[in-house]
DNA sequence: TATGAATGAGTTTTCATTCAT
DNA sequence: AATGAATGAAAACTCATTCAT
């Protein structure tokens, strides 16, 4: 084969892009290294000079995507402009987005098959998105924006059960019915978190800010 | 090998509460059928005898736990004594222990491998217990003790969002910490159901009704 | 299960039968116990109770195949009216039927599958009937009828030749070139061993004289 | 153990080598992968980086074994010079050479084993080499040299016949006694195709032209 | 005679990982 | 940096046969 050497950079970066597509489609137990590697059209020892294993790998592309939504979320957060309840259905957005956003893979995605990353991006996320979501109730709180006293569980319920909700009617429900969806998720975040009916409206969730993710 | 001959049905309970043991413990791609034939002492063969394939047990055993659960909730939802809240408060408990008793198992679990089996439980629950609480939240409604307009989604996202709230923290958390976790629990209930100020409790939720689960 | 008992004799009987009809329809290294069992409706030990073993089972469904066939050659052969040329003709069409019968079930019929099977039986009827044909052949040459100074090797060759033959067209082809290949196997005949035109003829083959055979 | 790398090419062909020798002995059902490689002394992992499965290994060995034979027929095939019944004769000893030549194998080869494999060989030739022989039986009756009416059929029977024939007896049989069977096959087939006396021989037969074959 | 649960050796196949080049 | 042949330890599953009842 002919042997095309990129740099080390370059190389982990298309090897994570393919991986993640694959795991999209095929879920990471049901991808092999050597499915992998043969989209792309290296050796199998390539892959092993760039990723110490397949596990770590997977590592990678969740702490990517979650990075990806930290930076957008960290602006929200440092916007000085935004009441508090803006900011929480931005960062509720952009949460969401990390978990359910397949984009134009969303019709081979297997639903059985992703529970599992879906759950370890999730969990990722929360470790990292939770507290700054906390820090923008507790604020809201002081604002007198929200009213709670549980912002930390109320925070990761709800994260997780809307997170959870969308993964699984996103793909399936038809598009009229999406609408009572959301609406019924702003309802619950309006209450939980003790706020005056909101103006800001999570729809539409339909863009794809990420490409093809898991 | 000494050959001890059983009835069908006790043998098959025999290999379920083995493998529902094992799967608690390291998950379950990670026990092989020979893990669990071997703890019993009996042959691969007898396995396959029993059951169709790894895969069917797991279902088996998913059935059994749900089963379990439903019947309990059943009673609940049959109950004519008790007010919407309390029934909601009672499926409630009984959906959490569901997926989060681990009984004497909880040391050894080992959480990243459990998720998806949690995963899948909580899935299976979700169809055919989610109709009875969403039951029941309509009958509230109707009573005037509860007010939503979303009783389908709010019970499918408190559900799942507290099914994995619990899931986390329940083994890891000092015991001082889970009351306030209750109580934030309850607060989102209520809230998210529009109840009055519930004199019912969740807790205690420490009692083991199940035995060794997922 | 309710426990029927009959003679050894008949059940011995019903699992040839039923196993005849499993070989010739999936094979036999397709064909296991537990489906001869299964479809008879009795227990896997009582196959084994009755045969030592399925290749033993095997062994006698072909014995009793060729002892069926042979019962009609001998009646040929001991026919004092018939010319040699009428023997051969009804020897080599008990032959061939013996081995192609399918009867009803010939759509289900495997060829892939069933070609060990075939010619399993084709060569313990070459042992048994191979001779006698080859007598008649030798009659036949001292008659005059015949003329060939090959007589085993001729019947050897034309016997597992036409056999052969007929095995692979006898389903596969439209009804109207069947007539065609039975000429051409009169002629190989009757020019392989020097013999007249013949008046007899082949046809029609599509008799079955055996019920469900392998 | 040490790794020795070969390049793919010689490796299958060192695996096909190998297992065209076990299944010539043992028969392919009762060769197992293991065997195979354990004989080679690589892991199992090298059988299966280079073929797909073990049927399909055999594939490819009857397909070289086949084409081995088309290979030496269709040099007779193109040749000017001979006439229909030396091609005749030519192409039936390639055909019988392939189906038959066990080489140093001879002793071990379980007849019983081989049957399937050497049907199936036999089928794939016929196949390829079938309609080769039936051109020539064409020419030759065109030419004068043949006279039947039959000339698909006789082929097809002969070819059967024949190979069958020979597969049965050439390692039994004393070698006294083999010539009379090849001079029995050249009568079967002059007076077949309709041919005069023929001056050309099929013996000798002994030679093995293609290394250990099944 | 018959039952049917149990046996266990054996099979093919997969795949993450290694390593000589 | 890259190659790709080789590794080898699993894994799930099958099935003819056995045997206590």
């Amino acid at each position: 084969m002919v042997r095309i050497t990129k740099n080390p950079e370059e190389r982990r970066t298309e090897i994570m892009d393919t991986a993640q597509v694959l795991f999209a489609q095929k879920g990471f137990e049901e991808t092999s290294v050597a499915d992998i590697v043969r989209k792309i059209g290296v050796a199998q020892g390539t892959f092993y000079y760039h990723f110490e294993s397949k596990e770590q790998l997977l590592n990678e592309i969740l702490n990517r995507l979650v990075d990806l939504g930290i930076y957008r979320i960290e602006e929200i957060f440092n916007d000085q402009q935004m009441s508090a309840a803006d900011k929480i259905v931005g960062m509720f957005r952009t949460f969401f987005e990390l978990g359910n956003n397949h984009g134009s893979l969303g019709e081979y995605v297997h639903q059985e098959k992703n529970n599992a990353l879906h759950q370890r991006l999730m969990d990722k996320s929360l470790v990292r998105i939770g507290p700054m979501v906390v820090k923008i109730v507790r604020e809201g709180v002081s604002r007198g924006e929200f009213n709670t006293i549980y912002p930390e569980e109320v925070t990761e319920i709800v994260l997780y059960g809307v997170s959870q909700f969308i993964h699984h009617h996103i793909y399936i429900e038809d598009k009229s019915r999406i609408k009572q969806k959301i609406q019924a998720v702003e309802d619950v975040m309006e209450r939980v978190l003790g706020a005056r009916k909101w103006s800001i409206r999570l729809l539409p969730l339909e863009g794809n800010h990420y490409g093809e993710t898991i």
